[in-house]
DNA sequence: CGCACCCTTGAAATTACTCAAGTTCAGTGG
DNA sequence: CCACTGAACTTGAGTAATTTCAAGGGTGCG
């Protein structure tokens, strides 16, 4: 048995063009086995609507870990025997195109799932990578396979989410990849500062901007430094903005 | 009763920016109700699994309808009680943005269903237009909510369906909305061939092929132009083309 | 201190967009 | 039968946006 904090390190080997082009090292933290019937985001959760009795089907341990930033959760390709609900933190899932130009294809947070498509097929069909330190519950496919044989209770929640994934898939096309450059990044800053003008946020390094936006990096830093300049954003601390909405708006072409 | 290849006339307004931007008359010719356990797809669809008792959930008519080339299936925004298998002909998804542009975020084509959102939400997210004619069954949301609550055989097929949008929005996004003109063209065309390089492929009207790709009608023009003139293309008849899967694998930057 | 990494900026080259004609073609009506 | 029309497609030329290539900061860390 595992004790709590230990680390489990493994190394990768990502292949691209036939060459070894990153050799990481990566570590999760082990902090215990989860107890789902007390857990603290249990109303976000994909076993939101479970009830007592039907906790007894589930016979393998579900674990919490504590990713860092920059690790993986896992690599497009890798047999996928486990899906992962995010309890805190960021994650970006990473899509490859054969020439090794990637694109981010969705951003999970708290209550998302990451590798759903383990339920349909056996591997995992993009990287999902840490942006921000992230506490996930690591779910066997096998539990979630027999809850779903043997109860009604988790469909529903299920169903919500293929359909958050595709609803943000969608979004991502129309909002983030349509477009000039500035209007995409305007939109990107609309989505991340939500109806909280308030709110601060965290800007991504200008790479995974230019990665979610189908832009080049350098297009991406010209374009933050020219919303900086004009007001449309203001940085408080480093990489940290409070959003000037109104401004945004009109750049992103709506209203 | 209505009878055989009766006309479903209705009108549908489009607000686009406040105002009625289009302003079309949609037919559907009813072809009957479904008798689906003599479906001859009956392998490609939401009900491949279903065994003859549990047809007996089905209390509601399904009924079978073609759509002409250029009518909706439905609005984004319309209340939805009613998803569509696609059992002929091609649909295509269409999200708009508020400034009044479009994006086709899907192409469905036989076995794929349109409208899956109203399982979990009310409205339907997209406009559903037709390409080419395209006969589908209409199954009342009532049906599937029934079905997937009183027996197992659907959730499998059920999250197939979201898994394969899913897989295509994703795909969208890296191979048709990353690059240049001319390697999202040559990706689409790849896409479009699949692996039969003699197979004829019909090409999209210049309008939709910018909105797939995320160009303007005139680059698309213009692209399928040069594909034409180098080769990457031949043109057999009017908007029918053979693929040069080589050349443009080589376009696509793939190997 | 110096290296590594990321971000920024500049200038030239490329690509795509815009606006503005032409073209083709099918359908319509004289 | 043949102009006429509208819609979709094509093409050109100028302009704007983005990429590319290259170099120059800044910061943290060994």
């Amino acid at each position: 048995m595992p004790k709590e904090g230990e680390c489990h390190k493994f190394q990768v080997l990502i292949a691209c063009e036939g060459n070894i082009v990153r050799h990481s090292q990566i570590e999760a933290a082990w902090k215990g086995t989860a107890e789902c019937r007390s857990c603290g985001i249990r109303d976000l959760v994909l076993f939101a609507d479970l009830t007592e009795p039907d906790f007894k089907l589930v016979h393998l341990p579900i674990d919490e870990l504590v990713f860092q930033s920059g690790s993986n959760l896992y690599d497009a390709g890798e047999d996928g025997w486990a899906l992962f609900t995010v309890r805190a933190g960021l994650i970006k899932l990473v899509q490859y195109l054969p020439d090794g130009t990637q694109r981010i294809v969705r951003l999970l947070r708290r209550g998302a799932i990451a590798g759903l498509e383990v339920l349909v097929g056996s591997a995992y069909e993009h990287s999902a990578v840490v942006l921000q330190e992230a506490a996930v519950c690591r779910i066997p496919r096998e539990v979630v396979d027999r809850l779903n044989r043997e109860t009604p209770r988790l469909h529903r929640q299920l169903m919500q989410r293929w359909h958050q994934s595709l609803r943000q898939a969608d979004e991502w096309l129309t909002e983030l990849s349509t477009g000039s450059a500035r209007e995409r990044l305007a939109r990107l800053f609309l989505q991340l500062a939500g109806d909280a003008p308030e709110r601060p946020v965290r800007v991504f390094g200008r790479e995974d901007l230019g990665a979610m936006l189908g832009i080049t990096t350098e297009t991406a830093s010209r374009t933050v430094a020219e919303f900086k300049r004009n007001g449309l954003i203001a940085e408080t601390m480093p990489n940290i903005v409070t959003c000037n909405l109104p401004a945004l708006r009109k750049a992103a072409m709506i209203e």
